[in-house]
DNA sequence: ACCTATTATATAGCTGGCTATGTATTTTTC
DNA sequence: GAAAAATACATAGCCAGCTATATAATAGGT
């Protein structure tokens, strides 16, 4: 059994588990990567945006045409740069904070319930090992 | 950080390694689960397929549909049981076996690269553990 | 034997990943 | 300063995951 093949199993039982927990909060599991970005720094450039979150600029394009339709996003044309936009968070996407947060800490106890606080810390810095690797 | 974030994205990332090893070949990452398992035992039906592979039955309808259309598989209607139809590698499917087999490991090749041999026996170790758990 | 429930596959339609390409606007280079 | 290169975003179209639902066949209960 090759490693990249458990891998891609464990991750997606835990995207699915993630949209499980997510369903009815009319927050999409794509949507939460830009959020916390949005909610550390507001007004980002698309372009910083899926930079930080990690996907290609289309499939960002795409997620915050579904965002800005649900009402969590709006884009203003950036005043230094008529190529550009920035991003920012309505009223709705900056009180929606506590519950995706909340959501998040509730995926992530997987963890908490299936190892160790040590095979957690060893695992976490395992996983940034290989993108530190993989990103080179 | 959550864990659950850095999983998926390094997940993504090998995925995205993966296509790039696999282009040329006429093998598309999602056939190659299916491809191992009909290496190991041909003849499957559709549902031992998909349940061994560990996607939901639709995912694998059109996965096959498409391996079906490039040559790699068949399906035969079972003779027990005319709602199933069982799965065959055609030559195609049998005869791309060792290249397909020398990509994954290349895949693979990714942690060989970045962790020690203990590193990978605890990684693997830990995502069994986390699987079983999500899988309970 | 029949009617119901279950099972195996297929279809429709959503999300989110990608590459390739188009369009408009800088930026660079000469 | 104009042409060329680079950049930011959008669009088109593919692949792979999902849920909900349809269809056909089998299995079960009375």
């Amino acid at each position: 059994m090759y490693t990249s093949t458990i891998l891609k199993k464990v991750a997606l039982l835990l995207t699915n588990r993630g949209i499980k927990i997510l369903k009815g909060t009319g927050i999409s599991h794509g949507h939460t990567p830009f959020l916390m970005q949005l909610w550390k720094k507001d007004g980002l450039r698309q372009k910083d945006l899926y930079m930080l979150v990690g996907v290609e600029q289309p499939t960002a394009v795409r997620i915050l045409d579904r965002m800005e339709g649900d009402g969590l996003i709006f884009r203003k044309p950036s005043p230094n740069d008529r190529r550009a936009s920035e991003v920012f968070l309505t009223s709705k996407g900056k009180e929606c904070n506590k519950l995706v947060d909340q959501k998040a800490k509730e995926l992530n106890q997987v963890f908490e319930a299936c190892l160790t606080k040590d095979e957690r810390a060893e695992f976490d810095r395992i996983l940034f090992k290989i993108q530190d690797y993989l990103q080179r």
